[in-house]
DNA sequence: AACACCTTTTACTAATTGGTATCTTTTTTA
DNA sequence: TAAAAAAGATACCAATTAGTAAAAGGTGTT
């Protein structure tokens, strides 16, 4: 009987499957997407087998669905860790950062660009769907902030800012970018940034 | 025998048939994607046999390609009707406030955002590639006269520029602004704008 | 009106893939 | 060292789907 708390060298070992079987499906969703993601590929990727990866995970969709609820506790992690001076428009600019520079190193965004079906295997989980809300109260409270202190454009409603700051999350232009290798990562970050925030004509235009 | 540029009935049917084949399946990878879409589905919404598509197209990547190639052409015929009164930036809010009207109305975008594999196939097909380079040569020397003119942030690249743009206009935010309901189709263009053009601080930032 | 061609229908093939059963082998624990 | 539990390998099932073959029925052309 093991001490509560502490766990069998099997369990360890069990425990470190998962999170390679998560890592590779993570790696895999951003390089083939779902449709294209057999579970062989994941077994494969993992280094186990693919009997083994249902002793973990039900389903491809409750693989895929685990996957998109750690990448929504990755990014609240991050925003409860960020340095507490910075201003509304610093938080998000740093974790749109952290965002795109986790896509660049072969990654997946919080929020990935989804098909409608994907969508729709995410609504069906009650855990990604109470994380992504959460997420969501917390960004729209920053915006909140930002408009008033004038960081942000008041002009806009918050839901129109917060879908457009997560949509740049997983830009494909991203890719794009990349494809020639004429820009370095941190370049494609602060470009991105740049348009983002200061969009194309810099000038509020329209 | 038919007359030079005259179509037998038998023909003209033919070709109203392949146009059917093609708008369905415009709207069907706009519904679905590509992978979702079966040619059941396609042959289905257009109408006619599976096998009769067969007759049209040699093969799904032949179809989808041929739908793509035709925004293109769509884009570009736009962009030589519009008025030659036009400012720079004024020719670029236009355009894609027409690609953002055209998804809003269950059509595709000139540049939908494609996984991996449809952009290895949409590379193979020289047709399209050539369009593409066309009409991304077009656009940016607008985008260079924009810069030049003021109207366009002059410290960003051009493909930096164009490369969002394309972005913009397949944009899943309008998504999300369109699933309550909450603004009206024309509201949400301007938002895509205003952001687009503007940026969400407004500041021209960082 | 008869012919020729095209479309449709039905059925099929082959390949892929999510998921599982079974048996063998390794590893952990006692 | 022996027993027990879990992981691996192999093979398989069932469903989906791209693409095709062949026969039967319409339709336009002459």
């Amino acid at each position: 009987m093991s001490i509560f708390g502490k766990l069998s060298f099997k369990d360890q070992a069990f425990k470190l499957r998962e999170a390679a079987v998560l890592d590779a499906t993570t790696r895999l969703l951003a390089s083939k997407g779902f449709d294209l993601m057999t579970m062989d590929d994941v077994a494969g990727e993992a280094g186990i087998s693919k009997p083994s990866l249902y002793k973990h995970f039900k389903s491809k969709d409750e693989l895929a669905t685990e996957v998109m609820i750690r990448l929504l506790d990755d990014a609240m992690a991050y925003l409860a860790e960020q340095d507490a001076e910075l201003t509304p428009l610093q938080r998000l600019q740093d974790l749109l950062a952290w965002a795109l520079r986790t896509r660049l190193q072969g990654g997946l965004p919080f929020l990935p660009s989804t098909s409608p079906q994907v969508r729709a295997m995410l609504t069906r989980s009650l855990g990604y769907v109470s994380r992504a809300l959460k997420l969501h109260r917390q960004l729209d409270a920053i915006v909140t902030v930002g408009k008033k202190v004038g960081e942000l454009r008041a002009e806009l409603p918050n839901d129109v800012i917060l879908y457009s700051y997560y949509a740049r999350t997983c830009d494909p232009s991203v890719e794009y970018l990349r494809v020639y290798g004429k820009y370095a990562d941190e370049e494609i970050v602060g470009h991105m940034l740049a348009v983002g925030f200061g969009g194309l004509s810099g000038r509020g235009a329209l």
